[in-house]
DNA sequence: TAAGAATTTGCACGGACTGCAAGTTTGAGT
DNA sequence: ACTCAAACTTGCAGTCCGTGCAAATTCTTA
């Protein structure tokens, strides 16, 4: 009953599940894109596949997975990167590297909508998406930081490496809110600018030696 | 039709629901805590506080609404902090006062479990509750981005305002998810030592010649 | 107290998602 | 080729969420 997620050898089983697969992500996007994702059924989604309802679920767990569908081996590409990183370069530099592969990959095709492009667009549109999203990045998130924080042999609990990765994706996000909000600057190079202030410090009169207890002081 | 969301002259009918709201959130609380967030129905939670489910969606327009709760008022205190913030405070520290005076709050009764505290536990417990926290919180981050770059004058579109609220939020989600994972120092510590990093800066050897792109040095 | 506005409620839907049990297809052994 | 078991698909029944509508009901105010 479980569908497997990675390719054994691949069967005539295991390539249909994948064509399955790919052929319900890509009616929901379409559908998602021409009626906004809130206004889409499963029900539409698995007729214009070509399978039951039913199976839709056994593919994914909501309907705005479907949607987002995103590809494990995205996942995987970043793990290895992390995993293969230079000796000597700082993990933030690491992810950064991560980032600009994939801001490669949204600008790689001119003008010509990418499915990535498509989805951030959408999912700056629906709530109930983003949502999800973070859900399912969250996920993700976790792994990264774990590979990063294995890595440079930091010792085990340290924040940093939670901290890099979500301040890495923190960046991406705020970029694309400046997109939306009407900023003509590139993604790229919005991205970068919020990065290199994550780099360098988000504040530069910092005073390590006052605490955070609000009877230090003044109450607020 | 509209139920309003502020205090105007506090008539009967004003006061009625706020009860009705609080008897709501206290209800949808204690039984998520009982029985799982997950397993609780709208009509259990309606029927707890004694109206109609109908009357449940006139409140909230999703379950995890009420479970969350969240009060207005925390975030006009939140952005009143940032208004009257002392000339010269960096708007960094006023993001860690503000974070501070929550945290007072989520220690104020020792070992009595604060409806906070309680909350947050679920949170961590429910990919659900999280994705709808995510949201509400969302719209709560642009608000103060904005109150904050508002303070400082800050050229308008400067991505500095909302990297930082978006930082400290991820300082106190990364600190929670080290509690969960089993560190045993306090919660403040964690947040203290994130925000540190986060203010001093993420990468002690940054580069700002190097940009982004793939293509100046090594593929990934 | 009567008009009028704000709230509550029941009802009827449509849609998401799940468990179950019966089909159908595929891979492997013989 | 034949057979069997595991993997996958499907329909069905059922629960729950969330919404529009219109008829009560309750509050406010003149």
């Amino acid at each position: 009953m479980e569908i497997e997620e990675t390719a054994a050898a691949p069967g005539r089983r295991e390539r249909k599940k994948r064509e399955t697969r790919a052929a319900l992500t890509a009616a929901a996007l379409r559908l998602a894109l021409e009626k906004g994702p809130d206004n889409v059924t499963v029900e539409e989604i698995s007729e214009a596949a070509d399978v039951s309802v039913r199976t839709f679920f056994n593919y994914f767990s909501h309907k705005e997975h479907a949607i987002l569908g995103r590809d494990p081996d995205d996942l995987e590409l970043a793990l290895r990167r992390i995993r293969e990183a230079p000796a000597g370069e700082s993990p933030f530099a690491t992810m950064r590297a991560i980032v600009a592969r994939v801001l490669d990959d949204l600008e790689s095709i001119e003008d010509q909508e990418t499915a990535l492009a498509q989805r951030i667009r959408l999912i700056t549109e629906s709530p109930n998406l983003l949502a999800q999203f973070v859900v399912l990045g969250s996920e993700d998130e976790r792994d990264l930081a774990a590979a990063l924080g294995d890595q440079l042999g930091e010792p085990l609990g340290s924040p940093l490496p939670a901290l890099i990765v979500g301040a890495t994706t923190m960046a991406v996000r705020v970029a694309v809110e400046q997109r939306k909000a009407g900023s003509d600057r590139s993604i790229r190079a919005l991205v970068d600018e919020g990065l290199s202030l994550l780099a360098t410090g988000l504040d530069p009169h910092y005073d390590p030696t006052r605490e955070s207890r609000t009877d230090q002081k003044g109450q607020a």
